[in-house]
DNA sequence: GTGAAAGCGCTAACAC
DNA sequence: GTGTTAGCGCTTTCAC
């Protein structure tokens, strides 16, 4: 079945093809008998309007675009599939789809930028997880297409942007391990030229500068994200000979925590008396881990819902007031850092 | 900067827009030196082909598209993530990309897959969660546009599909409850509309029979996919006074699963000791609850690659000798039905 | 080998 | 109110 078309309305009821537009898109100067009419006869063919066509014709295309990240550690799951979740309920609550695309082959991403840019794919692009410095931003900043961050970047580039507070996030759970008495606090850091990694190690350094405690560089390391490394890394802390091994372990995520803490199972320790874990993000299973995972949370979800509305806004080429938002994390306390010493309270 | 079209390389090149399109289309009717200069000014001016118009004109999108369902209860989140990550892995390795795209507003489910192939925006479709009688499976078939489906339904419509054996699946499961002496088990079985629901509740039936053993209709109760109703109904299994309590709860997912964890504990049971529980998709978070669940395991992620390859294949025009894969899950046994009576084994 | 012309389906001047 | 004309950027006959 040949498809309707603007022309094939036309031909059926002896109007132009200008006199169908017109009164499909709701025109006042179109006769209200002659609207009708094509009203039905549209209605009838089953038309819709021929996005391609449209988006060639009005140079928008009623898309925003995101490119998964690829380059680096892989990007934790639970964390980016919420993130997509609140860009694409915000999206399309407004008609817009998204577009969601990853760099392949031989492709760079910054490759998928240039197609989807050059290509007019999109009428806008959501960055996710920047670099200290982020050739993605650079580019964009040179196109003029509309975008929006979540994260920092060192640049000077005046982009709109959305970002937890790594800082004040990794700070407060360092300080909650100090609080509970640790002096020997090892972190398993992202690798630093991720920003939001930079940020979290300067929240950790300034609460035990803070707190009057020395800095054991041999008690940082850098891990990829992963629950292996996690759990590798963590064991090798625990047990490295020459050096007192630490009392809590911190990582750059909760995939690392989950693997720190099997680490630390496995070495016969007790996960929360022994040692204490702090993770970041607080991924579903966070919560239902055992012992609960003590980490930072971060309103994924939220995020992307606020970036896209942001988006929005600049495509829609309004000005966007509030173009640099912080946001504080939340610190999650569970039995990785606070033992339960009455299980049986929990039961009602 | 107004952007490169072959009109402005025709123009720098002195040669006409046909001739730059057969050159950058690398065709092998082009003198060389030609095609050199045309290459070099295109890349000199950053040269993007405009996707929107060669979609119009050669009614081709290289874009494959997957409404997420959002009628009946919601889609498990670990699930979903895991598909489409399969889906855009396969699809952007051939340089095509993924629009997603959601019901909202006044816009039926149905509406916007009217909108995506009468908009012409996607060459196929991914379609995921079938319903018994699936009004999208039976739109598509009159569309002509190439789809595939995970799940089946029960339409005579020939479709290409990949499912996992359900039936095979709830099976296992039960029998294996069934060899480790329980008598008295519980299903909590998503909506029987989803017909994925009917094939699990057949299997758990089959398992029943087999073993002779009758089946208590008052242990079946019909929940939402959520963590929250598996909880309250999993309780109120426990607790009913007037009939005796099942020895194990079988859920439709992980999440009704955790949920049925948490009610056995607030009971005051021990799960896999006092209440064996079993669930189904075998989630991240499945090995790190405590105990471990017990799941059925469907290769979700291989699930979505094989469908876009496939949805590929029909999109070149291709036939699939495959239109119909029924994969086998995997059991799945952890310490919810299987209690670690050595804890210390596992360590090394 | 190269170019002129037509058309994908739509919208937007500009006439009448 | 309605129709004519032009054009978004590209590909594709069909001449020469």
């Amino acid at each position: 079945m040949p498809s309707a078309t603007l022309k094939s309305i036309a031909k059926a009821t002896g109007f132009s093809v200008t006199t169908v537009s017109r009164a499909l898109a709701g025109y006042g100067d179109v006769n209200e008998a002659t609207r009708r009419l094509i009203m039905q006869e549209a209605q009838r063919q089953g038309y819709v309007p021929n996005q391609q066509a449209r988006a060639l014709q009005k140079q928008l295309t009623q898309t925003i675009g995101l490119v998964l990240p690829n380059g680096g550690p892989r990007f934790p799951n639970p964390f980016f599939e919420e993130f997509v979740s609140g860009i694409g309920s915000e999206a399309t609550a407004v008609g817009f789809d998204l577009l969601v695309s990853t760099a392949s082959g031989a492709e760079s991403e910054l490759d998928v930028y240039r197609r989807l840019v050059g290509g007019r794919r999109v009428d806008g692009l959501v960055l996710m997880r920047t670099w200290v410095r982020d050739a993605r931003v650079a580019y964009l900043a040179t196109t003029g297409l509309p975008y929006v961050v979540f994260g920092r970047t060192e640049s000077a580039d005046d982009y709109v942007y959305i970002d937890v507070d790594g800082v004040a996030g990794q700070r407060a759970l360092t300080e909650h391990l100090i609080a509970l008495g640790h002096r020997r606090i090892a972190y398993i850091t992202p690798p630093l030229t991720l920003m939001f990694a930079k940020y979290r190690m300067q929240g950790y350094h300034d609460a035990m500068a803070d707190a009057g405690l020395p800095l054991d560089e041999r008690l940082v390391v850098e891990g990829d994200l992963t629950e292996r490394d996690g759990k590798d890394i963590a064991r090798r802390l625990l047990q490295q000979r020459d050096v007192a091994p630490p009392t809590a372990i911190m990582t750059g995520n909760d995939s690392m925590a989950i693997g720190a803490m099997k680490a630390i199972q496995e070495c016969g320790l007790r996960v929360g008396e022994d040692v204490a874990v702090g993770g970041y993000d607080d991924v579903s299973s966070a919560e239902h881990l055992h012992p609960g995972l003590t980490t930072v949370r971060q309103p994924i979800f939220d995020i992307g819902q606020r970036l896209t509305r942001m988006l929005l806004e600049l495509i829609a080429g309004r000005q966007v007031s509030a173009r640099a938002t912080l946001m504080r994390p939340e610190l999650v306390i569970r039995g990785s850092t606070v033992p339960e010493r009455i299980p049986d309270e929990e039961r009602r």
